[in-house]
DNA sequence: CAAGGGAGTAGACACTGTCTACCGCAAGGG
DNA sequence: CCCTTGCGGTAGACAGTGTCTACTCCCTTG
């Protein structure tokens, strides 16, 4: 068996998302997570054949995370599919703000424009589930767009609100009244 | 006079706007940067002292261009508030969509992160502007909160359709029904 | 037992950002 | 008039990076 081989692969993955939670992103690169995994700087080459697709390979553990976080915490989908969406984008943005390194690999540009790493795909899986919630709270409206355009608010609020812009522009400390503002307005303010 | 002097240092911005929407935001190096600028690597560390602050500098550029552009769009102010808002969402829009790299530059993690460089400042007029414009469309509301949940959501569609994921969702292959459901959804339906 | 290939090493290469020693040259003071 | 000072820029060194390639084990297979 090549459990010694592809124990590497796994390894190498495990070592960045350790690394990229505790030192940021800028400390992801390919020399030190080889380091860290105590192998040369070459050996990653064999099962990444270049840095962006072991990043890629880490963020991708970004995304299986965060759904498994939504699954857990949505439970067995008791409550309203309102109240449900609202839960999910809570799960979204304590995890973006709690893993800000991780949630700014995920959502990297040289990531996620490549078609070749195949990024987008792995995070269809937590959209999609919303875009189900949102079809099912609000049957009256084209559910695709509308969970698109409130997926939009929940990024950039994740994203304005960890560099203060947020906090500058509406001069609070707390991002649920953003949170229920955005789920208000594209979901409508009823069954709160 | 020290024209000559500090013509370099407005070179070196003019240079990197110029490489950062033709070449991209990976080809902005500082020594890339020099030789375009005809000079050598360490030249500009009189006035740059470091490359994040040129690269600062750069995106600054971006912000006071963006802030042009939505003055000049706007015009004498004619016109609802509520549209005067729509415009200025679309003039974002189309920066961003038309200068990818500068507007990924802008938003730059390591630069806004930053209490030193500066750039959050850089950013506030144009916020300003659209907190005023959403306190005049939407008197009744908290303008701050409204037009930050606005403004995230904004940016949150300029990058999440950059790189496709909200054509993959929404299976849209135009902007414009997104920016109308955000405009909708955060300031109302009516007086389209 | 011999051949082959997967897995990892080690060194080179070009490139990056930062630091430091140096140089030319214009302006100002004795 | 000469001499010094300092500004604007050069050039080289240094550590670090990602990629490529030659090489070495060692296990598997024939």
């Amino acid at each position: 068996m090549t459990e010694r081989g592809a124990g590497l692969r796994a390894r190498l993955v495990d070592v960045g998302v350790e690394l990229v939670t505790t030192e940021g992103v800028q400390a992801l690169s390919l020399r030190e997570i080889a380091r860290r995994a105590g192998v040369s700087h070459g050996a990653p080459r064999r099962y990444f054949p270049t840095h962006l697709e072991l990043l890629s390979a880490i963020a991708r553990r970004g995304f299986e995370d965060l759904a498994a976080r939504g699954a857990a915490t949505l439970g067995d989908g008791t409550g309203s599919p309102r109240r449900q969406v609202a839960t999910l984008g809570r799960v979204y943005l304590d995890f973006a703000l709690t893993h800000r390194g991780m949630h700014e690999l995920m959502f990297r540009h040289d990531l996620l424009e490549s078609d070749t790493l195949g990024l987008r795909d792995a995070s269809l899986p937590v959209f999609g589930l919303l875009v189900d919630l949102v079809g099912r709270a609000r049957p009256d409206v084209d559910a695709r767009l509308v969970a698109g355009a409130l997926l939009a608010n929940l990024y950039g609020i994740a994203q304005l609100w960890t560099w203060g812009s947020l906090q500058l522009t509406t001069g609070a400390d707390d991002v649920t009244p953003l949170l229920d503002a955005a789920l208000d307005a594209h979901l409508g303010r009823e069954d709160r």
